[in-house]
DNA sequence: ATATATGCAAAGGGTTTGCACTCCC
DNA sequence: GGGAGTGCAAACCCTTTGCATATAT
C-alpha cells in the first residue's frame, strides 16, 4: 500500500514549496487519498462536496494540478476517457479493465519486470516505463454477478 | 516495421466481414497506415482530404472503428488526450514523449521484457501487457533546435 | 431495390479560460 | 492590504447521436 500524509504534513509540504493552505487544498487530498483509487476529478468532486458542498469542479481541476506539481499526487491516465488522479506516487504497474475501465495498482514489486529495459532510442530520454495489463476485471468477466 | 495491406487486400478483407468496400475506408487506412504513426481523427482527416475533401470528420470516427473491429488498425491510447489509432497491428511498445505527447513505436525485439509476467491477480483476466516508455523526445529536450 | 454507409448539424461530455470575489499570509 | 486561490459562467475541444441522402451489393 501506500502512506498517506496527515493534513499537517500535506500543509507544511504546501508551505515549504511557497503555496497556500486552503481546507479545499487538504479536502482534495483528503478525499483522493482516503479512495485508495484512481479518482476522476468529477469523482474527487463527489466526494469532496461530503465535506466541503460549496467546492467547484473548476477548484478540483486547479488543485489536482498543484497538488501533481507538488509530487503528493500524480496523474494516471492509462488509456483514453477522462482524466485520472493516483494518490500513490510510488512506482507501481495498472491493471486496467478493457470493459468498465476500472484501474488498480499493482506494486511493482508483484511484478516480475526486473528486466525490462528501455530500447536504445535517438535522442528519446526515458523517465519512467509504465506497464498496464489490460484485459477483464472479474466483474465483468462474469457479469452474472453484477447488478 | 510493418506491412501495410495493399487496397485489394484489404477490399478482400472487408468483405470478407460483410463490410461494404467504400473509397473511404480504403482512403482512411491508407492516410493512417502510410503515415507510419499514431495519428488522431483531426489527423487523419487532414490527410484523406487531400484525396478526399468531401470527408467528413464523423465518418473518419466511423471508419476507425470498422477498421479497428476488422483488426487491421488498432486504437493506441497511451495517455489522456485525443484518441489515437495505429496501422501496426503487430505486438509492440510505446516511447511517449511527456511534453509534445508524440507517441513512436518500439518493437516488442527491442525492449528487453522477456521475464515481464502479469501480477497474480484475483479474478483478473489479463489479456496484453502494454509497456510505455515515458520521457522527452530529442526535439522537446534540445528546444533550441525546433520552430 | 434495399440496407449499409456517409455527411451534416446538433447535442453531449470533459477541460480550460476570464473575471469578480474571497481569504490566507 | 495585497495577491494567490476560489467559484461561476461561458467557451472550447473531442466525441457521439439523429436523421436525410447517397451508394455498394
Amino acid at each position: 500500500m501506500f502512506t498517506m500524509l496527515t493534513a499537517a504534513e500535506l500543509s507544511a509540504r504546501l508551505r515549504s514549496e511557497g503555496y497556500r493552505v486552503t481546507s479545499q487544498r487538504l479536502g482534495v487530498y483528503e478525499a483522493l487519498a482516503s479512495s485508495g483509487a484512481h479518482l476522476t476529478p468529477e469523482r474527487v468532486l463527489e466526494r469532496v462536496r461530503e465535506q466541503h458542498p460549496s467546492m467547484s469542479l473548476n477548484t478540483v481541476y486547479e488543485v489536482l494540478e498543484t497538488l501533481t506539481r507538488l509530487g503528493v499526487i500524480r496523474r494516471a491516465d492509462v488509456s483514453a476517457g477522462p482524466r485520472r488522479y493516483d494518490a500513490n506516487v510510488a512506482p507501481h504497474h495498472h491493471l486496467v479493465c478493457r470493459s468498465c475501465g476500472m484501474q488498480e495498482d499493482v506494486p511493482c514489486d508483484d511484478v516480475d519486470g526486473s528486466c525490462l529495459q528501455p530500447p536504445a532510442s535517438d535522442g528519446f530520454e526515458v523517465e519512467e516505463a509504465q506497464v498496464a495489463f489490460l484485459g477483464l476485471c472479474s466483474d465483468c468477466r462474469d457479469p452474472a454477478t453484477l447488478r
